[in-house]
RNA sequence: GUCCCGUUCGUCUAGUGGUUUAGGACACCGCCCUUUCACGGCGGCAACACGGGUUCGAAUCCCGUACGGGAUGCCA
C-alpha cells in the first residue's frame, strides 16, 4: 500500500475564508491521521490576480492554525511541464486547437440557450482544415487548446459522496491552454497531481464537474487517477453562499476578532459530520477523532455564534503559558499567571483579559446602585495591603453591619468596584486594584 | 434552460423497510450548585419539506412538486 499524499492547492488571488481553510484542514487531518504527506501547492498560473501578499497571508493562516506542510511547489515554476503535456495530448489526438474569440463563444452559448439546448461547445475547432487554421493565423488569431472528451459516463467512488457518475455529453471540451499560451487550472492541476504522485484529492463539491473531466485527463496522460473526495460546501447561518459574505468570514478577520486557532479547528473539523462539534483543547485530539467517512453530503451552515461559544469554552481552559505571548503582543505583558487564572473563566476571547486588566489599572466610572451600602462598605474597608482573605472578611463585616446578603449585598459592591454587572470574582481582582482605587470607587468617584 | 447534488429537532446529525413512543450532541428553557457571570450536575422543550405510489408495514424504496446548493468560463 502506497503512502497517502494529499495537497491543498489555493490560488493566491484573495484571502482565505473559512470554507477554504476547512478544505485545507480536512486534507491535513486526512494525511496526519494516516501517516501521509500534506503538500502545499500554490496555484499561481498567472491569472493576473495572483499576488505575493495573498500567498503570504495563506501561509500565515495555515501556520496560525498549526498546519505544517511537508513539501510545497508552485505552478509558475512548472510551465514547461504543462507544455509537454499539451504536446502529448495533441499527438494522441486528445487535444485540439480552436480559434473562436471569447465573444464568439459567448454568442454561441447564448443562441444555444435560446434554442433550449445545453450550452455545450460544438467542437468546431476539431473540424477545421489546415487551410482554415492558416487563414485564422493570418488574421492574427492565436489558437487556444481544448481537451477532447470521450462521450461516455465517468464514475468514481467518492470518499464522501459514494458512487458518483457523470455523463460527459453535458460538458464542453475543457480549455487547456489559453490563446496567450497560459495554462488553465484543469490541465495544470492534473499534471501536478501526476508528477507529485498525489494519491487523494479532497476539495469542495464545486469541483465535481471538474473531477469528472479531469479523470479522463488523468487517463489520457497515462497517469494514475487519485481517489477523490468532494466536501459539501459551507453556507452562512442564513443559508446563503459563503462567498457572498466572504468579508465577514475571512480567516484574517476571525483572527482579529480574537478567535483562538483551536476553536476554529474544532468547528471546521466537525461541521457537516456526524460527530458533535465540541471544543477541543489539543490539536492531536482533533487528528485522532477525524474520519473522512463522517462527512455528509448536505451543505452545512457555518455559524459564527457557535464559533464564539467554542472559543469561549477553550479560552476558559487555556493555561497562562499558552496565552502569555498573545497577551504581550496585545500590550498586556504585565498580566501574570495569577491574574489570568482569576479572569479566564469569564472570558470569551483571550484579548478580553486586557479589559479586566484595565478595569484594575485604569480609571473606571463606578456604577452606584446602593450608596448607603457602598458608603458603609467604604468605612469598613480593611487597612493595609489586600490578600486572599480580604474580600471574604470584609464582605462578612459589611453584611453584619447592613443586614444585607446575597445579590443585594454583592451586586452593588461589584458594580461600584468594577463598573460591570458580571465578571470574575471581585475578591480576586481586589489586590490588583489597590486600596486607594477601591476606596475611591466605593465613594462614587471615577478612579 | 440543461446537468449534478441535497432537504430528519433552532443547529450538526444517527437512522439503508419492522428493534423507533425517531437517538445523540450543541443551542434554548427550568432546577440544583454558586457571594455575580461563567463552569459543572440534573431535567425539559423540540424534527422526518410536500403530494402520490409500492408494501401487511416507509424517515427509510419509486415517481412527481417545492425549496436550497453546485456546475454550465480562454477563473480556480
Amino acid at each position: 500500500m502506497s503512502t497517502v499524499k494529499v495537497r491543498f492547492a489555493p490560488s493566491p488571488t484573495g484571502k482565505l475564508h473559512v470554507g477554504n481553510l476547512r478544505t485545507a484542514l480536512v486534507n491535513y487531518l486526512y494525511a496526519r491521521s494516516r501517516g501521509g504527506i500534506f503538500m502545499l501547492r500554490i496555484d499561481d498560473t498567472d491569472d493576473e490576480r495572483s499576488r505575493a501578499e495573498y500567498e503570504q497571508a495563506i501561509r500565515d493562516d495555515l501556520n496560525w492554525m498549526g498546519m505544517r506542510w511537508d513539501c510545497e511547489d508552485r505552478q509558475s515554476d512548472r510551465l514547461d511541464r504543462y507544455d509537454a503535456a499539451l504536446q502529448q495530448l495533441i499527438e494522441s489526438g486528445r487535444a485540439y486547437a480552436c480559434y473562436e474569440t471569447p465573444e464568439e463563444l459567448s454568442l454561441k452559448r447564448k443562441s444555444q440557450l435560446m434554442a433550449g439546448r445545453p450550452p455545450v461547445y460544438d467542437r468546431a475547432g476539431l473540424r477545421l482544415t489546415d487551410g482554415e487554421k492558416k487563414k485564422f493565423e493570418a488574421e492574427g488569431r492565436r489558437p487556444h487548446y481544448r481537451f477532447l472528451l470521450k462521450d461516455e459516463e465517468v464514475s468514481w467512488t467518492d470518499l464522501v459522496r459514494g458512487l458518483v457518475s457523470y455523463h460527459m455529453s453535458s460538458l464542453s471540451d475543457p480549455v487547456l491552454i489559453r490563446e496567450d499560451g497560459r495554462v488553465i487550472y484543469t490541465l495544470a492541476s492534473v499534471v501536478d497531481d501526476i508528477d507529485h504522485q498525489i494519491t487523494v484529492i479532497i476539495r469542495g463539491e464545486d469541483h465535481v464537474t471538474n473531477s469528472a473531466a479531469q479523470i479522463q485527463l488523468f487517463e489520457a496522460l497515462g497517469g494514475h487517477v487519485p481517489e477523490m473526495g468532494h466536501l459539501a460546501l459551507l453556507s452562512g447561518a442564513d443559508g446563503e453562499g459563503l462567498s457572498k459574505r466572504l468579508g465577514s468570514l475571512s480567516v484574517a478577520q476571525l483572527r482579529e476578532g480574537g478567535i483562538y486557532p483551536l476553536a476554529l479547528a474544532s468547528q471546521l473539523a466537525r461541521i457537516g459530520t456526524s460527530e458533535p462539534v465540541i471544543a477541543q483543547t489539543r490539536f492531536d485530539d482533533i487528528v485522532t477523532g477525524f474520519d473522512i467517512a463522517n462527512f455528509g453530503r448536505a451543505t452545512a451552515k457555518f455559524s459564527t455564534a457557535e464559533l464564539q461559544q467554542i472559543n469561549a469554552r477553550i479560552v476558559q481552559q487555556l493555561d497562562f503559558d499558552i496565552v502569555a505571548e498573545t497577551l504581550a503582543a496585545q500590550g498586556y505583558a504585565a498580566i501574570d499567571a495569577g491574574f489570568w487564572q482569576a479572569v479566564r473563566g469569564n472570558l470569551a476571547t483571550v484579548g478580553e483579559a486586557g479589559k479586566w486588566w484595565d478595569i484594575c489599572h485604569k480609571p473606571v466610572k463606578p456604577v452606584m446602585l446602593d450608596e448607603s451600602l457602598t458608603a458603609a462598605a467604604a468605612t469598613l474597608l480593611p487597612e493595609g495591603a489586600f490578600d486572599d482573605q480580604t474580600w471574604s472578611l470584609w464582605t462578612q463585616a459589611v453584611a453584619a453591619q447592613t443586614g444585607l446578603k446575597g445579590k443585594a449585598l454583592f451586586m452593588p459592591l461589584r458594580q461600584a468596584i468594577t463598573g460591570e454587572g458580571a465578571g470574575p470574582d471581585v475578591g480576586c481582582l481586589l489586590s490588583y486594584m489597590g486600596r486607594d482605587r477601591v476606596l475611591a470607587r466605593l465613594n462614587g468617584r471615577t478612579a
